[in-house]
DNA sequence: CGACCGATTGACT
DNA sequence: GTCAATCGGTCGG
């Protein structure tokens, strides 16, 4: 079954359960990185916190599109979040990667990170939305790219069962802060705020 | 066109 | 805990 086959059959929170556990790979000139995603948010069309939510626009398209492609987004100036696109087209529903566990590459995710020759807490590498995809060397030029793809990848792996799983709220809104949409892997090092 | 602000991070009190 | 950095998206006038 496809990466896009499976992920257009659930809506962004479901999917945002089903995507713990599954690694992306990120292959560059420099070299090739993956880790294991350890932290998701669901965003879907009718949610005031979706960029989705007041219609499609040129930077929000992605979300829009087929399920199985990326939505990255620039904010603050300065950071790139990686989003993963799912559900039927025309519905907009994604799924936010706020941390991954680094797995392979992680010299270049250093070097990517500014960390280099630093001393650092191995999990400053990627414990966050945006520093994910600067380790990843992830920008605008990935967005709406096919995950089933090179040069990123994304694989789904067997669910985790629910019990590994902790559910509570997102991160970083200024509304709908009580709602519970926000899931990690429990336990691991890796998330950006246990 | 001007103003406000954000699915963040890092430095600092 | 607070706050600046930094700029494109979005919306009001």
């Amino acid at each position: 079954m496809s990466l896009m086959t499976e992920l257009q059959e659930m809506n962004a929170e479901q999917a945002s359960l089903r995507l713990l556990g599954a690694t992306i790979t990120r292959e560059t000139g420099s070299g090739d990185m993956s880790g294991k995603i350890v932290e998701t948010e669901a965003y879907s069309q009718d949610d005031p916190s979706s960029h989705s939510y007041r219609g499609q626009t040129l930077r929000n398209s992605a979300m829009f599109g087929p399920a199985g492609r990326s939505y990255v987004y620039f904010t603050y100036g300065m950071h790139f979040c990686l989003n993963i696109v799912v559900g039927v087209e025309g519905r907009a529903e994604a799924v936010l990667v706020r941390a991954i566990e680094p797995m392979a590459g992680l010299n270049i995710m250093r070097q990517n990170r500014g960390l280099l020759n630093k001393q650092h807490d191995l999990t400053a590498l990627t414990n966050g939305p945006a520093k994910l995809t600067q380790a990843m060397g992830i920008d605008l030029s990935l967005n709406k790219h096919d995950l089933s793809l090179s040069p990123l990848r994304l694989e789904l792996k067997d669910p985790l069962l629910s019990s590994d799983i902790t559910r509570t709220t997102r991160i970083g809104l200024s509304k709908d802060t009580d709602k519970p949409l926000r899931f990690y892997i429990k336990d691991n090092k890796w998330v950006s705020r246990p």
